[in-house]
DNA sequence: GCTTGCCCTAGAGTTCACTTTATAGTTTAT
DNA sequence: ATAAACTATAAAGTGAACTCTAGGGCAAGC
């Protein structure tokens, strides 16, 4: 599979591609060279950006992903260093669902207040005493 | 309260304070200059930055957070589109979550795959085999 | 009155993750 | 055979959000 093909089955350019590889997110199992010095991509190449498009969207910096990625790779880290970032990252995550969670509710008393402006400002203007009574901005 | 005092308090950088009122993030109900022109800010300036810091913290860029927050202070918008906004947001950040609960199938899938590999590297491998027919990397 | 430490501005530098540009070789269609 | 469409490399440019530096002013202690 040649490169074009490649980005636009990923929905990716090829400069990004191009990019990963620089950066040491693909080797010789997903990218090789033809004879002309065309790249050829293998089917776990695709696997490999879904991955790394997996991670990502969740925050994984590229640096990140590429430590985690050789890890999978080569036994650079030992099973149990792995398992302690599988840890560690589960953590992360589980932490800002929270964050998620309570941005919800801000939005959520936002909602209510701008609703009410609209339909009541008297009790929105009510509504805003009680909220700067409390706490936030 | 000097600067250093605010940055301190919100562990922040002099630098990043300054930074966001060069960014409109900061007016002058949160800051003023005393006559040698040093800056003193309120209290207002601390629910501010915990604004910023929430906002910032569930993805919004500071060029969006400028833009709430002038909604906020002036009329600039109306509210029907503030509260598109919020709504917008509301889905955004859901459609997040659940994006975070995707990546925690993987890593508790990672898990299991790495903790089997350390008690039972037979089982290990079949779990591979199973993972690669079904789909993921 | 001098040093130390905090304050100011303006602007340059940094990092990340691309994106674009310049230049050139290769393949394919007409 | 030539144009178009694709490939390659190397390197410069971009935008976001800081971060740091240079060069200077004020303030408090000895």
């Amino acid at each position: 599979m040649k490169i074009q093909e490649l980005a636009d089955k990923m929905g990716l350019t090829i400069h990004t591609i191009r990019f990963y590889e620089k950066e040491g997110l693909l080797d010789d199992r997903h990218v090789r060279r033809e004879s002309n010095n065309y790249r050829n991509y293998s089917e776990e190449a695709i696997e490999r950006l879904k991955l790394i498009k997996k991670f990502q969207s969740i925050g994984c910096s590229l640096a990140e992903l590429k430590e985690v990625l050789q890890d999978h790779d080569s036994n650079a880290h030992t099973n149990l260093q792995i398992i302690d970032w599988i840890r560690g990252k589960k953590k992360e995550i589980e932490s800002k669902k929270e964050e998620y969670d309570q941005m919800l509710d801000t939005l959520n008393k936002m909602l209510k207040y701008r609703t009410l402006l609209m339909n009541d400002p008297q009790k929105a203007q009510e509504m805003l005493m009680t909220w700067h009574a409390s706490s936030s901005d």
